[in-house]
DNA sequence: CTTCAATCCTTGAACATTCAATATTTTCCA
DNA sequence: TGGAAAATATTGAATGTTCAAGGATTGAAG
């Protein structure tokens, strides 16, 4: 009588995508704190940089934050003036993020970063593996909607 | 002359991982709720399932939690009888940490419930999909170190 | 054998996140 | 129009995580 064969957790989708973020994170937080800056904050600023202004909603999704989370992070962005808030004049419910001079210069820094880090992926791991993976993702992120 | 052509946030690997791992995690969360348990629970009690001790320090490592923060997870598991420490005997600075027979129960209903995730992925994304990036995923964690 | 460094786990304080509730504005429809 | 319901952002309390430090044990070097 076999014992029911349980499969380790190291063979599950939901560990395994969270070994590869926790240690892809810990690579990009490690060269992001020369900057001393989280890696949220490097994601809002990076898609604060089109110039456009984003309302809190539309942060909050695209950078992986819930709503209360963002709100006092960008509190803190904002006493350091890498951010400023304006009412949205078209509904007045809605706050709209822009990014300031100075988050446009740590934004530059940040991104050259960040590229450093997939520049020595790409490296390690492979031109086809890396953008075969990226591929799997994207289709696997788009399935669960 | 272009504008330095920014890549959007969307296409860096760091951030499909952390957005794979959030929808999927999020998926799990709300089937392991059904018996009110974090997904660090299941994942403490499904490496504890193999009846073996396992030492603080291990297991930290096994369920991607911080040690500390491990400490005070299984303090909780412990008020309620799923895991029990016992002082290791050859090395008495180690603790090794036990599943009680209340924690294979609830073990086992989480593997359903863990399982039937698993399923509905297979299903919705695809056979060939999800070993390819399981195969893929393992394959970057290697890389990494 | 003694002492010093390393390993292992836990603790307490600082910090960050989350949940539920709230305030404000807009939308909808009766 | 008027008023209820929905959408948006923030707040405060509860909760959880992290950092730095500490206590205990072991290993190793003199």
């Amino acid at each position: 009588m076999a014992k029911p064969q349980n499969s380790p957790i190291t063979e599950h989708l939901a560990y395994l995508l969270a070994q590869a973020n926790r240690e892809i994170n810990r690579q990009l937080e490690l060269r992001l704190s020369k900057e001393g800056v989280p890696v949220e904050q490097w994601r809002i600023l990076k898609v604060l940089s089109d110039g456009d202004g984003h309302s809190m909603g539309e942060l909050a999704d695209a950078v992986l934050l819930n709503h209360p989370t963002l709100t006092k992070m960008i509190d803190r962005m904002v006493s350091d003036t890498l951010v400023y808030r304006v009412q949205d004049p078209n509904d007045r419910r809605k706050v709209l993020m822009f990014i300031s001079d100075r988050g446009k210069v740590l934004s530059k820094k940040l991104n050259s970063l960040a590229a450093d880090q997939e520049e020595h992926i790409l490296e390690s791991y492979g031109d086809k593996s890396t953008s075969e993976l990226k591929r799997l993702l994207e289709s696997l992120i788009d399935s669960s909607n």
